[in-house]
DNA sequence: TATGAATGAGTCTTCATTCAT
DNA sequence: AATGAATGAAGACTCATTCAT
């Protein structure tokens, strides 16, 4: 695949990854991310023979984007408290908000996995996240500022509530009182304040 | 409708829910009910239009049929830790069973609504089990099983990461053991043990 | 067939006349019917095996409502041109009006028959209009208040323009402006006024 | 849409008038359709979404083709008389001719039409026929050969006769004398002869 | 006679996928 | 490589007709 197969591959994706956030997963058809991307029929296929192919091109595409989401921002200057506010309020953007995000064709994508074959690339994010997360909060106790609670243990737990508000948002609908609600409790459970 | 119209009714909703426990919401046509419950298409139109209709009837059914989750359960003889560790062994059941629960159908559903309009039914059930689980924590408070938290908070808390498990499990996986430490823990911020 | 059953099938008939004057011949169903006239889909069937049945009938128990259209009309006291206004405010009331009367239901049943079958019904009924006009012409010339004009022939330009009306009516639409005009020409071929 | 394109778009509506000539309107499926001009049920989509599309190309296809019906034929060799006597014809041919002619399917469309609407083109074709006819009158009148008839009154009473007579060859069936007799008829109202 | 549930064939419509150019 | 016309297999839905009761 030459220089310029890659630049039209890359398109394609941008143009599949509006698509999902905008359709979600099932109901994107081939049609759609043709007439997405500006591109030919039979073209599309030269790339990708299938959504679901497209689907997983879109996700490795994703990946990267937000590991170590905390390095680097712990610094001398910014306080484990600081960081674990922007986080929270990145997540409860991300949980209230519907448009662009990929979330609900990711759901629809595993739920439609064959013979539920779980996607392990999820599985690792997730986990890389807790770890994540389990780092900052140990470093807010160290430096004194969060209790001294089991560090995997709340990370853990916070990432499980913020799935789970995830996933209620999507389905019932949650206001944005009820997300502020929990996010207080689950940094009241590490910080005095 | 008579008498065995209801009957023939029901069987088809079994039926169905059958269906869609095993496949989910989008996947499901007409024509799988019909294999399903050995009825013809035309006979299975005079009941349901379409599978948006018999998934409704599904649902329905299934209402009532988990209210008052702890009612009638705390009672002299049963302590509320009891009642606590029962809830927990049959939500970790529902969380690690794949097969014949509707969940992945119902975040299907709820995916497909349109224009993001939320299913108030979900919403309504979900608020009722918090507030059920709120009043057996009050009910452990009272009787100094539990330690003295709020109640409501630690209850939507308790069902953010129940909610959250079950989706990370349909998705991702999760193994027993996660599971089982993530219960453990709830369950530590309740009580001593 | 009992007293019960003619009484029921008049029923019958009555509905379907109303139905297919609503809906023309064709989009009539077997359900229309039977919604109509509330009786069940086998209780039905026992009458009519189909549509086509069904208008058949309402055609025959239309016949004979109007044969000899000017019976009677012609006497001493009523003249001819009087007649022939009163039929000709009659017409203007069918090709305008555009519910309640069966000719759509008719042409299209015509349309319908295999083979280009036409029904002698339609062309005996027809035939025998143009007699009824035809005398009612000769009636005018012979009391001095009509032109000495050829009867059978106006007779039957009449009709044709009549019949001509109310198809156009029906396709393109006619103002009631044209129908007047044509209707005034056809008069002044017979009367001076 | 190329030039290949075109070509197979035009054989798609060279087949389906044939169907549509055949088979009325509301009889006509796209299968029928595919069946006639041999291409597959979803390249049949590519072009046409409905049967109703299909027909309306038709009908433009066939417009034009006979506008301006005397144009050019009344010249200083042809007499009106001429011109008349072979639109009479021609005329003639049409009513009573049932093969390969729209005029079947053109009545069905018009009252498949939803609410009455009626198709505006219709009337404007009919309309400009009767203009068409009376400055073949005014013609006829002007050279000393017609009677000095109202031109617009008579053109108009033709045009509906014709029109009653074409109604009627398809329903009740006309036979060549009465076609014959009235068309007669019309023209001794216009010529001596 | 009368009922109305049940059947299945027929129509419409959409899409993933192929293929000649 | 690229195009987009063409294909045919599903899936949704309707309705005439039958049949057990």
């Amino acid at each position: 695949m030459g220089e310029r197969s890659a630049v039209k591959k890359q398109l394609i994706v941008d143009a599949a990854r509006r698509v999902f956030a905008d359709k979600g997963y099932k109901d994107v058809t081939m049609t759609d991310i043709v007439e997405a991307c500006g591109i030919s029929r039979g073209g599309l296929y030269l790339y990708f023979g299938s959504t679901r192919e497209l689907f997983l091109e879109v996700m490795r595409a994703e990946e990267g984007m937000d590991d170590d989401v905390f390095a680097g921002q712990l610094g001398e200057d910014a306080a484990a408290v600081d960081v674990l506010m922007l986080f929270f309020r990145e997540q409860k953007r991300e949980i209230l908000g519907k448009k662009g995000d990929l979330s609900m064709a990711v759901y629809e994508y595993c739920f439609a996995g064959e013979d539920g074959k779980e996607e392990p690339a999820l599985k690792r994010r997730f986990e890389s996240a807790i770890r994540a997360l389990e780092r900052l909060i140990e470093a807010g106790i160290d430096d004194g500022s969060f209790y001294e609670v089991d560090a995997r243990e709340v990370s853990r737990n916070v990432m499980y509530a913020l799935e789970g508000m995830r996933i209620c948002s999507r389905t019932m609908g949650l206001t944005e009182a009820e997300v502020d609600g929990e996010l207080l409790a689950l940094a009241r459970g590490l910080v005095a304040e």
